[in-house]
DNA sequence: TATAATATTGAATGTAAGTTCAATGAATCA
DNA sequence: TGATTCATTGAACTTACATTCAATATTATA
């Protein structure tokens, strides 16, 4: 790849950051192409010359979220099924310091939901996600065992995505907790899903 | 009262009505005031006979949130801590399919917190009611008398606190939940904060 | 009923923000 | 070096939307 191409390439990406940042802190029609261009210190011009449109870049960037979100799951190994939730939190939190993006990323996937003022068939993109449904199934199994607290599989998923998606949209917010490394314990949000507290 | 001025209580009343749901669905930013006008079906000039402005509707929708957060608590008897917390979130929940209006209040005095399209005095104004930190106050306490879990008492708040929200605002967005009582147990999201399982 | 006050509308206005574009500068390559 | 392509900018264009306003209808009051 040419110089000139390596450029393209991070001037894109530093325009995709913090496009993250700012959709996630401010959501989508909060936020202006200005502040993005801002951020990025470069002018309004230049970033339909890296994208054509703030939907486009949006677009873009919720195909990013959904394929990420595809993947993570099958790059874990669990032995029983609440560690594939606790593993998720544990990433989650993790990854939440060095790599805010992916956190961004999980709190925009969330705001999607709500968003009437977001073109249908990028909607239509983020339903590929179904988060709550895929969870439900593992819980469902999971009770058979015993690992999960009784009640319907679907409304205790919903719950504990929901709790998730809040905790995250808060840290979003407060980056200072972040950097202090002041992050609730997984467990706490466990306790939602699981039958026994923890030894 | 005179008729007429009933019926002008009555009209602002409904446009504060419609006013509350779009904005909590679709957040300040995305919402038109065509679309409140539409919901309430009314002309979009009459908005501008009982409201000021967008913004001024807003921030009385605020006033009104910050004030009625602000009671709440004091209407509440309860004899140990957790309860506190158990009261309130069985009113929400109670509140919530009778007059969502509440529950989408809920949702916008956590929708403010993210807000840097919404103008600052209203984010002042908002600050007022500072949740985490009341409650923070509360756990701190019970935690002496071991009705709570261990850990920071802000932590523990701000993680409480920030599922209620996220649960809340998945609510908002499925109403079909509410309307056939598909309701989380408060007990998982007490969970968050008790030492012991309930029994 | 006549007059005044209020309710209501739709079209006009102003503005903020997304988008386009012509012009200039910098890098690449022959 | 000269020519070509890409990077970058700021100003012009456009559109969506908040807000204003003149005109009309409705209701209250004398």
């Amino acid at each position: 790849m040419s110089i000139r191409d390596e450029q393209r390439e991070q001037r894109r990406q530093l325009i995709f950051d913090k496009a993250i940042e700012l959709f996630a802190k401010r959501g989508y029609a909060n936020t202006k192409i200005g502040d993005i261009a801002k951020a990025a210190d470069m002018s309004v011009g230049l970033m339909f010359h890296y994208f054509e449109s703030k939907e486009k870049l949006f677009e873009e960037l919720v195909r990013y979220g959904v394929q990420a979100a595809d993947n993570t799951p099958r790059e874990m190994n669990f032995e029983n099924p609440l560690d594939y939730f606790e593993g998720f939190l544990k990433m989650l939190f993790h990854y939440a310091k060095e790599q805010p993006q992916i956190m961004y990323m999980f709190v925009i996937m969330g705001q999607l939901q709500r968003g009437e003022g977001i073109p249908e068939h990028i909607l239509e993109i983020a339903r590929g996600a179904d988060q709550i449904s895929q969870s439900a199934e593992i819980i469902e199994a999971g009770q058979q065992y015993g690992y999960f607290r009784e009640g319907d599989p679907y409304l205790l998923s919903f719950t504990f995505w929901s709790s998730v998606q809040g905790v995250m949209e808060q840290l979003a917010v407060h980056p200072e907790m972040l950097e202090s490394d002041t992050l609730p314990e997984t467990d706490w949000l466990i306790g939602i899903l699981s039958k026994e507290r923890k030894q």
